[in-house]
This record gives C-alpha cells, structure tokens and sequence, in this order.
DNA sequence: CCAGACGTTGTT
DNA sequence: GTCTGG
DNA sequence: CCAGACGTTGTT
DNA sequence: GTCTGG
C-alpha cells in the first residue's frame, strides 16, 4: 500500500542528479526544473486521495520532469464524473496484475514512469490506535516507485488531465513488521526501483508487448531502508504539511514492542 | 452478441 | 459499529 | 488508507 | 480501449 507520501522542493534538485549521470543532462532537469517548480509544491506529507501533482520522468521524455496528478484517469474515460470517480480508486496498482486489468493495461505496456519521492509513510496499529512510519532511504536519497500514467481530455472543457498511479508488491521484512493490522493478511509496499531498474522501466521500445522484461522488477524492495514514527499525519494533532511531518516522534506506548 | 464495467486496500 | 470524504 | 461523522426540523 | 457477465 502506498497512499502517503513525501516530496519537498529542496530535495527536488538533488533528484536530477539521480535521472542522469550526464553534467547534460543534470543541467537540463535542474533548469527544466525550475521552470516547473511552481507547480511542485513541496509534501512532507500529502494523500493520494487529494491527488496532488507528483513529479514524473515518463518513458516518452525520460530526461523531462513534469508534474503528473496522482490518481490515474484511463484515457477513454467518458465524463468528468466518471474520471475523477476512478481516480479515487487508481492511486494505486497491483503490480501483479497490470499487464491484464483494461484500466492499467495500455499504461503498462506504453506508458510507464519513474514517481519521485523522499519517502512513504506506513501505519502500524497497535490498541486500535494507528501510528504512522515514515519510510525513506538511509542516506536521504529520493525514492523512485515505479509508476504509470496516462492522459485524459475531457471533451465538454477541452481540458487534459496528465495522472499516474504508484505501482504495489507484497511488502519486504520491514514493511511486513511495520504494516501490522489485526486481520490483514497480506501486507503491501510500493515498487521502489534502483538505477538500472529504473532505466529498463523507462525502457518501453524495444518491444512494447513483452513483459517478460518488467515483471522480474515487481519485486519487493531488497535493499536498506529506513523507518521511524512520526506524528500523526491526519487529524487535530496533525502538523499538517510542514517539515515537522517526517520528523522522528515518539510514542511512549509502542517503546517497549521493540518496533 | 451488447451492455456495462474497468480499482485498491483490506475484509469475510 | 459502519459508512463517507479526502 | 485513516479520520470523522453518523439526524431532524427549521433557523441565521 | 478491452474484458466480463448475461
């Protein structure tokens, strides 16, 4: 599950230097990246149900940063209703399942994208209480979910509507620990790809049927993260979007579960 | 064949 | 307890 | 997913 | 656009 996530504008810069390893390149995202960063808000912290604009690399500019909404609207979506009806239930997509689901299928095989982020957050619920972790990667990189997109025009406005969903696979030893929920029997994380995976995700060329070559990176993340409580994202307590959401905070309740 | 759905997480 | 909104 | 509401009649 | 249920 990945329905919160981090992506403030400082460490926007520092993600340039993770798409190319090309002085070029770097130069150009950063500048590019400057030219969007009205539209980047910073996110300590922000739900996927409020389908913030993510940043995006896509297969077709993978050298362009653009903003993409979070929520994906399948392009033969018929009415804005409808559209908007489906993107409250497409922040996320099952990993095992996109090559065959209509509304995920032409994404994943045409239009796939690298989603940028600080890090996730994750609940762990102890006493009916919910306790939210934040995830990230242990020196500060960003993380890079494997995402698809997909545009729509809505036709009565003329209006086009660019979105993406975070691709999910079954979680790793400390997704498992953290994603604890009485009856939940499987829990789940999102795809998070290292260098040369990202560059065969991006890679939709060669031959756009086969997915013989994506499947094998729909695997559960194998290397270090890291993990610790923060406040709680939502609610009257919540500091709400501000660097203190994915501060270190802890509760006295869970410190004797070793968690 | 047409009409209508097309999804996730977590749930029973 | 259970549904809805975000 | 979590947080917060969950109702009526009639009022400002 | 593409799949499923009837």
């Amino acid at each position: 599950m990945c329905y919160d996530i981090a992506s403030a504008t400082l460490a926007k810069l520092k993600y340039a230097q993770h798409r190319a390893d090309d002085p070029e390149y770097i130069k150009q995202i950063e500048d590019e990246l400057k030219k969007i960063s009205a539209s980047l808000h910073p996110y300590y912290t922000v739900n996927g149900f409020a389908h913030p604009g993510l940043l995006v690399f896509t297969n077709h500019q993978p050298y362009l940063p653009q903003v993409f909404s979070w929520g994906l609207i399948p392009s033969w979506s018929r009415s804005l209703d409808e559209a908007i009806a489906c993107s409250q239930l497409t922040i996320n997509a099952r990993g095992e399942t996109i090559f065959t689901k209509p509304t995920f299928k032409q994404s994943a095989r045409f239009k796939r994208c690298l989603v940028y982020a600080d890090g996730f957050f994750e609940y762990f619920h102890f006493n009916k209480q919910a306790y939210p972790f934040f995830i990230k990667h242990p020196l500060g990189d960003p993380l890079i979910f494997a995402g698809l997109w997909d545009e729509w025009v809505d036709q009565s406005t003329g209006v086009l509507y660019q979105t993406c969903t975070i691709v999910t696979t079954v979680a790793n030893p400390l997704l498992k620990k953290i994603h604890v929920k009485p009856g939940l029997e499987e829990a789940r994380m999102p795809v998070i790809l290292n260098k040369s995976e990202q560059d065969i995700w991006l890679q939709t060329s060669i031959d756009e049927q086969d997915s013989s070559l994506i499947n094998p990176l729909l695997k559960p993340y194998s290397d270090q993260l890291l993990a610790h409580t923060v406040k709680k994202l939502k609610g009257k307590q919540a500091p709400g979007n501000s660097p203190e959401a994915i501060m270190p905070f802890e509760y006295p309740e869970l410190a004797l579960l070793g968690i």
